[in-house]
DNA sequence: TCGCCCATGTAACCGGTTACATGATTTG
DNA sequence: CAAATCATGTAACCGGTTACATGGGCGA
């Protein structure tokens, strides 16, 4: 069987909720997957193109009045086969997550404290942010998703971004407050 | 002044560092920043001679016997200002890190339950690897860079890959252990 | 002798974003 | 009247990896 990369599986997997349109899989992805795995129409309409010459979906184009065409694409069983297999392999290996504020950080030692304490402050607030808007989806879910046999995984995704920024969020306060930062 | 993207500016930092040559400024970052920004030679070397025709750095080409031509880079004051210009602007965004354990775990519902705890067990066993990879480099920057001055910096970003590591262990224990998942 | 270390470099490729083009309908 | 929403799509570009080419020295 043909390998593909990620995008596309996410795209097959997003199909299997109901979506059937790229406008459609863009929009939901947007609200529930957005923070873990983020894709452009310039990656979705090309991509559904294959998947639909490898009969992985089928498409039905559909024109409604006073709306542009529409084209309504559908999980074949090969696809759900295709799909189903991904789900199971193990990930090959963790990937190195690059972190602007951690290189800059770094070269510290060629700028004023106070300058690398406002970088960090700065990175602080938008973690904060982050944090409040994955309480928001996770409200969002619970109370219109609440009988979706779906949800107890977005769930899950959910709380671990809400860990991990958390700790994110902890380290900031550890490293502002460090005296080996602060006691130049 | 020109844009650059942040490799080159991470270039330019380890330049600071001590480190001349391309193949001396791939050695230091693999052992160095390696668990927040990976580089490769197909950026390294393309990317020292666009500094250098931008003049924010020198070349001075040495041949040495018995070993391959050497070139040697050095920051320029021109280089100097750009790489300190850049470490004080904040960050745009925090950018949304892809994890293909959490796109797997998002389309669970279409998995038996043991194979989706099995890809749990599976990516704890890598962040455990991973977390000790980290304790392995704070004890030799502990040991053998003592008394320079970066080192402070360096375990900043250390112990961030530390913090945010654990939290996404204690998640998977979590996980692993939520009722919703193991009683189904 | 095999393979690693030193050292530089490039071409092909991949994954992805951005900006653009098109165009009707609805909402403020 | 402007702007957003619905809807599809492409071309240019960027950042990055991988594989390859070259070639001497050195240790097991």
């Amino acid at each position: 069987m043909k390998k593909y990369n990620n995008t596309t599986y996410a795209i097959l997997g997003i199909l299997t909720t109901g979506c059937t349109s790229g406008y459609e899989i863009k929009q939901l992805m947007d609200k529930s997957l957005n923070h873990f795995w983020k894709i452009s129409y310039g990656q979705i309409y090309p991509t559904l193109k294959q998947l639909a010459e490898d009969e992985l979906v089928t498409v039905t184009t559909t024109s409604q009045d006073g709306k542009p065409d529409r084209k309504e694409y559908e999980l074949t069983s090969k696809g759900i086969d295709a799909l189903e297999k991904w789900l199971t392999q193990p990930i090959e290996q963790v990937p190195v997550e690059r972190n602007e504020v951690l290189l800059k950080l770094f070269f510290g030692r060629h700028q004023p404290t106070e300058k690398t304490l406002a970088q960090l402050e700065d990175y602080k607030l938008k973690l904060e942010g982050r944090f409040q808007t994955y309480t928001t989806i996770e409200q969002a879910i619970r109370t219109n998703h609440a009988n979706d046999p779906d949800a107890r995984y977005w769930l899950f995704t959910l709380d671990y971004g809400k860990r991990t920024t958390a700790a994110a969020i902890d380290w900031c306060d550890a490293t502002l407050n460090d005296p080996h930062l602060t006691n130049v």
